[in-house]
DNA sequence: CGGCATCCGACCTGATACTG
DNA sequence: CAGTATCAGGTCGGATGCCG
């Protein structure tokens, strides 16, 4: 098996394109709240408060597509379904949690480097160009 | 530290905004090559290819701003500017590798599962609304 | 309750042109 | 070489309304 320090372009695409779903504003956030156990549909919109129901819909349906996630309908009524983590879905889900105890951990040195750049760079100007600062 | 498995809102967006960076298209890429030295702006430009020359600034632009790359610029004529990694880059790095290896180890499952899951619910697009839609 | 379709605005991106 | 400014297009995401 090839070590991963060498560049292969091949694996180079594959690895963004997983990337791009764990950067996914939502995935992340349910397939964590997922490996708490399965979890119904408005259970999870209630849980992530956020996301919209259309954007729940989109990423649970991602996930499935995916292998990340199962759907299993129950054709009650009122109808239930129930969304649960396959095997795929946990381990990502261990993998990830790295990447989070490392935002974590690096959580301040991060936002002081962003002080720094942003009272260096544009001290002057008093519009705010900030993109990804939560309100 | 608290453990990973609780789950504290405050982490949360914390954990959602880095993951926003990594997940950004060409951020991981680019540091990835920064992980192989140092390197001048067009020199990324050559090697990421596929990213533009704006691009390359905005994300070289935010990872400075977040404390992951050093920029070193000799005013000489033509100019040169160099871009490294630095500790807090090098450590995203590590753990983004973690995610890259689980990326490839899990690439064909997951291509499978897609292939799966669009099978079975698009088998038959296609004959829908033909109009020549060439607006 | 769970889900889809539509509309529409905000944001992201790439191409282009210009500067130091 | 490195970078900024501008503009047009595409995508993303939310709000709304309807259906099973």
């Amino acid at each position: 098996m090839s070590p991963s320090h060498i560049h292969v372009p091949h694996h180079c695409r594959t690895v963004t394109e997983i990337l791009s779903r764990v950067g996914d504003k939502w995935s992340v956030q349910v397939v964590v709240q997922l490996g708490n156990g399965p979890k119904r549909f408005n259970e999870l919109r209630r849980i992530v408060e956020g996301i919209s129901q259309r954007m729940l819909t989109l990423t649970l349906r991602g996930l499935e597509r995916d292998g990340l996630v199962t759907r299993t309908v129950y054709p009650t009524i009122p109808p239930r379904v129930d969304y649960a983590l396959t095997g795929l879905g946990c381990s990502l889900l261990k993998t990830v949690r790295e990447l989070g105890v490392w935002a974590i951990e690096n959580r301040d040195e991060i936002l002081e480097a962003r002080r720094r750049f942003d009272g260096a760079n544009l001290p002057e100007i008093g519009q705010d160009e900030r993109r990804s600062d939560a309100a």
